[in-house]
DNA sequence: AGCACGCCGACT
DNA sequence: GTCGGCGTGCTC
């Protein structure tokens, strides 16, 4: 019997959601594999699309003519057997078209684009033939994008047969070449055109010898021209009299380190001395390398405890191995410096990927992994499907951070992707932080993770000291100001001392929310115990949880003061007025404004480093990894604003930020000193992070999370809707509410359906319903079948998405 | 997604 | 009468 493949189609859509059948034409049986991405007709006309192999069959259900495969587009599969039981997984898990795990796994490059291209079948009238088709026979339709006549003549020149749409699939994935010379002749026959030289002609016999010194290799050109200084024209000769070949040499666009050389790979940088505890984490780790079991840690380490030293020698155990590792950070901290530590480690053993790559350099280095060259990836959220091979350990930096969850589908957490690898290939998987998650923490405490910890910092330094100011009567006084006094006097120090300072401006949660400049208080739900979101367009405050609802107040309900008023602030402001207050500072800004220009980040952590600045004033970007031996002074403007945000994870995020922002204050001999400024003195997150006490803070938001039902205590999963008319959003999502309480269990919470805090964006409204659950059997079988029935005319227009454990409930 | 089939309004 | 509006259903 012939044997069918079962591709996957790139058509983005419920219904097209699973492998359709096709014929293998014999030309291609050689080539064609599981996962190799191949060109099928799809649908009527003569459609083409692009696809994933996922398996071959021997036979099929389906009645109709199957179609034979078109061509194939790669020579090796681009997706391997782990990565696809792996998307299968992920789509599966996260409710998400199997199409879409597959290309979230992969380079942008290896998605193909599609061209719709119009030929002409038939003899055009003069006029059609120039307007549209400038002389030629075929035309891509995307040129006619904006031409709204120029379609509709097309459209009617289709109809009576004398145009045609053919469809195209662009494979856009290429290497890059540069030119390399080769030898066409051998030792000999280059002798002998040497002796018959011009004697006149020294060019050319310095190229002949310099051929008989690389027969049978071939030499990058560039590199042969400088290392010979024979010039370019000489080299044309030389093609011209046959004596050697151009060739196309591949090169990997092999993203640079910004500017600083790649380290070679005979000085690498020896491992530090480990101190006892560091001693202790990567021995317990490397065990289970060598071992090869899947256990998860939980490495907690104070900042400046010498985590990354762990990293770097649990991967060099798994390296031994003869393993491969994966390291993951998140965005924000794949600074060059991070990159740079781990290149003079392991050299060019190292493959970076991130979202700063371009198309081409994302794809080489993936190559790069795929084909073993590179044994260590350290790379962003996406980073977790680079496709290594017998992984030895993951390493998951910054753990806590949400930005490890995807917020558009798939909507995965490469936390859990990490542990499915881990089990896969029987590695151990180390999730690191300063203030772990509550939910990684939680596991620690109950053994399902193993707990490590890092108590000292490795220079015996104690963590700066932090002085909290309470905003109220710095206003009361003084006025309307983002500076108080204790911060004025503190910066004007460093700045007659020649020290710099960092300012941080929280700029999470911009004014949303309502807060009492008199008593701190934020307005909150009654219901619920989170904070009211303001919305203007109704005038009124609201719950995104259970839906309440109430006027904007005039006056503070606990204090009764009419200091009531939104909160926020943006860096320009900010800025304006401390230039005022410190005329002599020269101040960098640092927030998307400043940065959007690429380099721009790093030139200007450049300038700050160079000390031609005395303060950096940022927003959330400068909070991580930034490493200034001349900061002594770390300024928190305002540490509430994350405070109110109506979300369970708001506490949790301030004590992060503000024990992360902490680190960055005298790290090196000069002892440095933090200010945070706050409404809320009081508030236990402030007063936590003021101690450095990450356990008190665990225990506290512990008891507040059990409370409110909350993670750990419960999962919890968000299901969004939306259509353009609010009234239809609403009914859909009151259908969806109600199938839920039928098949649920009692036990679990079904909170919702409210509007979420944007209601309307890009002219739809939405709707979100939040489930907590413990532990549900028909919860993932009704999640499919929400996915299912919503697809049917009874929903039309209406857009369904289910975010399981969202990172943000806003 | 993108296309064809199919059933109701305003036109050569 | 028919051209074409977009609602509906299918794609190996």
């Amino acid at each position: 019997m012939v044997e069918l493949a079962q591709v996957v189609v790139d058509v983005p859509t419920m219904q097209t959601n699973r492998p359709y059948t096709y014929q293998v034409p014999v030309l291609l049986e050689r080539q064609l594999q599981v996962g190799t991405r191949v060109v099928v007709p799809f649908g009527n006309g003569h459609r083409q699309v692009q696809g994933f192999v996922v398996g071959f069959t021997d036979g099929t259900d389906y009645q109709g003519k199957l179609k034979p495969i078109q061509s194939v587009m790669d020579l090796q599969p681009v997706v391997n057997a782990e990565l696809l039981t792996l998307s299968k997984w992920l789509a599966d898990q996260t409710y998400s078209f199997w199409i879409a795990c597959l290309y979230t796994m992969l380079p942008n490059l290896l998605k193909g684009k599609a061209h719709r291209i119009v030929r002409v079948v038939d003899e055009l009238d003069e006029q059609d033939y120039y307007d549209l088709f400038a002389g030629r026979d075929f035309r891509d339709y995307a040129d006619f994008e904006n031409q709204p006549e120029a379609i509709a003549r097309l459209l009617k020149l289709k109809k009576a047969g004398k145009v045609r749409f053919d469809y195209q699939v662009e494979n856009r994935a290429k290497a890059k070449t540069i030119t390399g010379i080769r030898p066409q002749l051998d030792f000999e026959a280059l002798e002998e055109a040497r002796t018959s030289l011009h004697p006149n002609a020294h060019a050319q016999n310095r190229l002949l010898s310099y051929l008989q010194s690389i027969v049978g290799q071939t030499v990058v050109q560039k590199r042969a021209e400088q290392q010979t200084g024979i010039s370019a024209a000489t080299f044309n000769q030389g093609v011209k009299k046959g004596w050697l070949k151009k060739v196309p040499v591949e090169v990997y666009r092999t993203p640079q380190a910004h500017g600083q050389p790649l380290p070679d790979d005979h000085h690498l940088e020896a491992p530090l001395r480990l101190n006892a505890d560091q001693q202790r984490a990567v021995d317990e780790i490397s065990s289970q390398v060598h071992a090869h079991k899947a256990t998860t840690f939980l490495l907690q380490g104070v900042t400046g405890s010498g985590k990354t030293e762990v990293y770097l020698q649990t991967i060099a155990q798994a390296l031994a191995d003869g393993r491969t590792a994966l390291m993951l950070v998140p965005e924000i901290s794949l600074t060059p410096q991070i990159v740079n530590r781990f290149r003079r480690r392991f050299g060019s053993q190292v493959a970076v990927l991130h979202s700063g790559l371009s198309n081409g350099e994302q794809y080489d280095e993936w190559r790069r992994i795929e084909r073993g060259e590179a044994k260590v990836v350290v790379g962003a959220r996406s980073a977790v499907f680079a496709p290594l091979d017998n992984l030895g350990v993951v390493i998951l930096d910054e753990e806590h951070e949400g930005s490890y969850k995807q917020d558009e589908a798939p909507r995965y957490h490469a936390r859990e992707v990490a542990k499915w690898r881990g089990r896969y290939h029987g590695a151990p998987v180390v999730l690191g932080s300063a203030t772990p998650s509550l939910e990684s923490r939680a596991r620690a405490l109950k053994g399902r993770y193993h707990f490590l910890r890092l108590p000292h910092r490795v220079n015996q330094q104690p963590l700066p000291p932090i002085q909290v100011v309470d905003m109220r009567p710095e206003i009361k006084r003084r006025g309307e100001s983002n500076f108080s006094t204790p911060l004025l006097t503190a910066l004007n120090d460093r700045l007659s001392r020649g020290e710099q300072s960092i300012l941080m401006l929280n700029r999470r949660g911009f004014s949303s929310f309502m807060m009492c400049r008199d008593c701190g208080t934020v307005l909150k739900c009654p219901n619920c115990d989170i904070s009211l979101t303001l919305h203007m367009d109704t005038r009124t405050m609201k719950c995104h949880y259970c839906g309440h609802e109430e006027p904007i107040p005039r006056v503070c309900p606990h204090c009764h003061s009419r200091h009531i008023r939104y909160y926020g602030t943006g860096t320009e402001k900010v800025q304006a007025e401390l230039q005022q207050l410190l005329p002599q500072a020269r101040i960098i800004r640092m927030d998307v404004d400043t940065t959007r220009r690429k380099g721009m980040h790093e030139k200007l952590l450049r300038q700050f480093g160079a000390h031609q600045a005395d303060i950096l004033l940022g927003t959330q970007m400068i909070a991580k990894g930034l490493d200034f031996p001349n900061v002594t002074l770390v300024g928190v403007l305002n540490a509430d604003t994350g405070l109110g945000l109506p979300d369970f994870r708001a506490s949790e995020r301030t004590f992060d930020l503000l024990s992360q922002v902490s680190g960055r204050a005298g790290r090196a001999d000069k002892p440095g000193q933090v200010i945070i400024q706050t409404f809320n003195p009081e508030h236990y997150a402030i007063q936590d992070a003021q101690r450095h006490d990450y356990d008190r803070f665990f225990y506290q938001e512990m008891s507040l999370r059990r409370q409110a039902s909350y993670p750990p205590y419960y999962y919890t999963v968000r299901l969004m809707a939306s259509h353009p008319e609010e009234q239809e959003a609403a009914r859909a999502m009151a259908e969806i509410k109600s199938l839920l309480s039928q098949r649920l269990a009692p036990e679990t919470i079904v909170l919702g359906p409210t509007p979420r805090a944007i209601a309307r964006m890009k002219r739809r409204y939405y709707y979100q319903i939040v489930i907590k659950y413990k532990q549900d059997s028909a919860l993932h079988a009704t999640l499919q079948e929400i996915m299912q029935k919503t697809q049917s005319k009874g929903f039309k227009d209406v857009q369904v998405s289910i975010d399981p454990d969202p990172q943000y409930f806003i």
